[in-house]
DNA sequence: TTTTCATTTCGTTTTTTGACGAAATATAAA
DNA sequence: TTTATATTTCGTCAAAAAACGAAATGAAAA
């Protein structure tokens, strides 16, 4: 019950959502997803944190950066099922897909170009 | 988008998730949920318009008493797979077996008995 | 080693949520 | 019609969550 009421509250805010579908097609550096949202980079973190912790993605750092995609098979059933009720409802949503056009246009810029945008705010 | 958040934000709390599960082989008269977790009329009726809005239940009015249930078909694929998913993923557990062996108590009762125990309070 | 810098943690403020009691509503019983 | 009563709505308080900036962390670059 504590681990399916992690999944839920991580679900209840439509920012973790959003991740949750940017991720879908492959792993994001925290500061793609950052430019994706415009959060400030506080917030943002406490987001994959609170998706890390419910295990609805996982994390890879690599250089300076890290990056968070989906989790790995073995994936607990409950994750699973959740990962693919979210999909299956919003994938096809308006919101997804604007999402996903503005994620094309930062997975053209190169991590560092982006990381100095946001030291700029 | 908006429906989905409607859903996930209502599994967001545990007590309401408790409600679904108790739901889940009959519908319950709205004094008998409230008896059986032990929350205030209003706090209960709060947190079933909420299931509600949310398409996660039904009511039917008899007499003097309000009765709610999981829905009817046609379900909508998004309220199905939720449902499905929170029945899946705790059905078995120790907090929906508890709560089963206490149901079981009250549906002994009669209603009139149940709603004047929760007038005494 | 020292510096740089992507990310996280901490502290604070604002917003949202959850709980309750009192009053309102609505329906059946008297 | 009047009374009784099951449920909902409203107002309020307390607790939790979400946002941010500033400071800390830690790993790579210089």
């Amino acid at each position: 019950m504590r681990e399916f009421m992690a999944i839920t509250k991580a679900l209840s805010d439509p920012g973790r959502v959003r991740i949750l579908l940017a991720l879908r097609r492959r792993e994001l550096c925290v500061c793609q997803i950052t430019e994706l949202f415009g959060f400030a980079p506080s917030t943002m973190s406490k987001h994959l944190s609170i998706l890390h912790h419910a295990g609805l993605i996982q994390s890879r750092k690599t250089e300076r950066w890290v990056h968070y995609r989906l989790p790995d098979p073995p994936v607990p059933a409950a994750v699973r099922q959740a990962l693919d009720w979210v999909h299956r409802s919003l994938a096809k949503t308006a919101e997804a897909k604007a999402d996903t056009q503005r994620l094309g246009n930062i997975l053209r810029m190169n991590l560092k170009e982006i990381c100095r945008r946001q030291c700029r705010r």
